[in-house]
DNA sequence: ATTCATAATAGGAACTATTCCTAATATAAA
DNA sequence: TTTATATTAGGAATAGTTCCTATTATGAAT
């Protein structure tokens, strides 16, 4: 059968993923929720966790999660890596080469299979280690 | 023990520290309140979290963070990577070499200074996979 | 040993990010 | 138009973690 006409892409679902694209840079759900009512007022907090839990399904999104507790979303969905402030929580790419998982053997992972790898950098941010200077502190 | 407790490691603070080295697998907080409670009955969640905190300022621990919510600690404190299985949650060392950030220049990072690295693989651990073969699903 | 200042505690409330539930609505196919 | 089903908004529920506070434990100084 050719395409099937189902309903794979509701307004709501685009409204995510440009939400998403337009702030390209890491947006957590947060972020997304308050870009994509900016084109659907209406839209709900659940529809935009349920989309972006079917983008990422679906790859056009990947999620990043590291030393903080909340999901950053990227569009960019070819393999990088990030660096996140353990300051202030922002995500940025990376210069430096993604590591390659497809080499990954088996015996390796313990019986796992291995389907991707997130390679998280922690450090702090320009803007944030000027302010620990300004403040003079050391914690 | 009859050692003179000191105000740097307090019978709490030990406990939680022995019980994430006998647990020895990356436990998570919950898994570290119910070891550290089998020595120290009237251990609260809050004191395992406040010296998990210090322990790993202290780097006595890392947190290991994934794809799912929960932190993880490991007592193996050299650099090494992670494995966690996307069904239950579940995490193991990997026997690849980890990243190297001490190559890793300020221009890479856009202005940010790098501390670690978080590398941890994806994927589905072995009973797992058995769980889904069982049920015949594939998604 | 008693007093004192303070570090650490237990317990629980509060907080935050996320998931779950449900009745209502929108959509495509018949 | 009718029907079956996807998707929605809204809010309740959950999970992990942090925060708050009165109380207790500790080491130092008397």
């Amino acid at each position: 059968m050719e395409t099937k006409p189902t309903r794979r892409g509701s307004k709501q679902k685009m409204a995510v993923l440009d939400a998403t694209k337009r702030l390209s840079n890491h947006p957590t759900a947060e972020d997304i929720f308050f870009k994509a009512k900016e084109e659907i007022v209406s839209i709900s907090f659940s529809t935009v966790y349920r989309n972006l839990g079917i983008l990422v399904k679906e790859k056009e999104l990947i999620p990043i999660s590291g030393p903080g507790s909340e999901i950053h979303y990227d569009h960019v969905i070819n393999n990088h890596c990030h660096i996140q402030c353990r300051v202030c929580g922002k995500v940025r790419d990376m210069n430096v080469p993604a590591v390659d998982f497809s080499g990954i053997l088996p015996s390796d992972a313990s019986g796992f299979t291995v389907d991707g790898v997130c390679v998280t950098f922690t450090g702090t941010c320009r803007d944030c280690q000027v302010e620990t200077d300004t403040k003079g502190e050391q914690k």
